[in-house]
DNA sequence: GAGTTTCATTGGTCATACCCAAACTAACAG
DNA sequence: CTGTTAGTTTGGGTATGACCAATGAAACTC
């Protein structure tokens, strides 16, 4: 008996050694096995997970579980959730939408500065423009066209705006490159959301722009890659002073006061 | 009786004319006030929000609802939960890591082809040496120095890539650019996770990399954004072309089994 | 005062009940 | 027979309440 209880004592002082092991949520256990098989393609774009209450019974978690599960998905972009007969979680692969968004957080998050987000698009958009005018479809060379056309004929400021932007996304449309197409989308909405209220934008900056984005987009339709790098360089490198340019005069006025 | 009656049934029919709504999920309503208010700055970083069930107190909503908002804003990185007590939601800053996870979703999620990813990575990273070369302190030199000689050092291939990974992140740091740093890392990875199983890479190549690498570091140390994107375009570029034609030759090795 | 134990706080999970939205179905009116 | 209306069913959304688990703080012991 003592002898036996020795051998105990010993194998329960002495246990196997355990590193301090992490215990993930249950449901981000359940999310990120659901989003691996997405991505894998078990589940085709547009088919429904199974209900709510069907993933309970066979995961056996709660119901609290399994829905914050669905809702990290859901928030990823990578399911769409409706409600009502016949709803469900959707499948759906994650966009420039998702991409934009989170974009979109780091800019407002870091107070990131106009400068820098004008930076970033000299960097990116002439790229854009190279590989439009390698890989442009016929439909892509009309869509710029029309945006131009849209920008010419634009009335109150506003209008002028959205219309440019849309100009500038077809371009990255255009590039046929998704991944550098969510970078101009998130990018171009950053920056059209904090030029609104600088009123610098007077009638002699819209036809100029007008002339710059038709000569580019001439580029682009004769398949000139050299030339749509240096037109669209110049293009938005020159927007790029006039905003700044603004900016300091504002500062200043502000400054003085 | 049959007069008020015709009255009413008028006045049933002819009720004021509403749009279709929109009703938002609660768990949505809050997330958003609380994102904003964070965006805002109303919390500074590293505030803790206050506890889930004073959260219920404060907006009369259920535990699950409030619990639904706070997890939607933890996948947005824009509070970080611990658990145990003083434990909580605390504000964060979200940054490159949500941009490089939504890219990466994207990336797998549209099952983006190698070359789109290397086509993207020659737009932005001269960009980024060109910034660098521009901005550099000299501590971001010395982080590139060694990261290269982490990389002449290197033993195994994994050693290697990631060694590699780690220097061209380096750039996009010096380039003191927080949009096109986040670019940059999610590119590397995906990239990175793409190549490992490729074995191209022999010392000739390894050698160049280093040789190119140092050429590189030498323009951002001198400060001459000029060559440091015409380096690096070379130094993409030529990185790019071998890595086609090798998936080229793995193809048609494929192809004839 | 240093180390140990206890415990309060806070997030994590579960079970249940009920409400609301949407789509299908059957009853009803004309 | 046809169109409208009132259920009915299936699915997500919200509310409660109880209990578990982690962790730091406070109380306690030596």
């Amino acid at each position: 008996m003592a002898e036996s209880k020795d051998v105990d004592t010993q194998s329960i002082r002495r246990p196997v050694q355990l590193t301090p092991m992490q215990v993930p949520k249950a449901s981000d256990v359940l999310a990120d096995d659901l989003r691996e098989r997405i991505l894998r393609g078990d589940f085709p774009e547009g088919t429904a997970l199974p209900p709510e209450r069907e993933l309970v019974a066979q995961t056996r978690m709660s119901r609290t579980t399994v829905r914050e599960a669905l809702r990290i998905l859901e928030v990823q972009g990578l399911v769409q959730i409706r409600t009502g007969r016949a709803g469900g979680a959707f499948v759906q692969t994650p966009g420039e939408e998702s991409i934009a968004s989170s974009v979109s957080l780091m800019i407002r998050g870091r107070q990131i500065r106009m400068d820098a987000l004008l930076e970033t698009r000299e960097a990116i958009e002439p790229a854009c423009a190279k590989l439009a005018a390698q890989y442009r479809t016929s439909a892509d060379v009309e869509r710029l066209e029309l945006a131009n056309d849209a920008i010419a004929g634009a009335g109150p400021l506003s209008e002028f705006l959205t219309a440019n932007v849309e100009w500038h996304v077809a371009v990255a449309v255009a590039s046929h490159n998704d991944l550098l197409n969510g970078f101009m989308l998130a990018l171009s909405r950053a920056i059209y959301e904090s030029t609104d209220n600088k009123g610098f934008i007077d009638d002699t900056v819209r036809k100029t722009t007008v002339k710059a984005h038709k000569s580019i987009t001439d580029a682009i339709r004769n398949q000139d890659p050299a030339a749509a790098v240096r037109r669209m360089q110049r293009h938005v490198h020159s927007y790029a002073e006039a905003v700044l340019e603004v900016d300091e005069r504002t500062a200043i006025q502000v400054t003085e006061h």
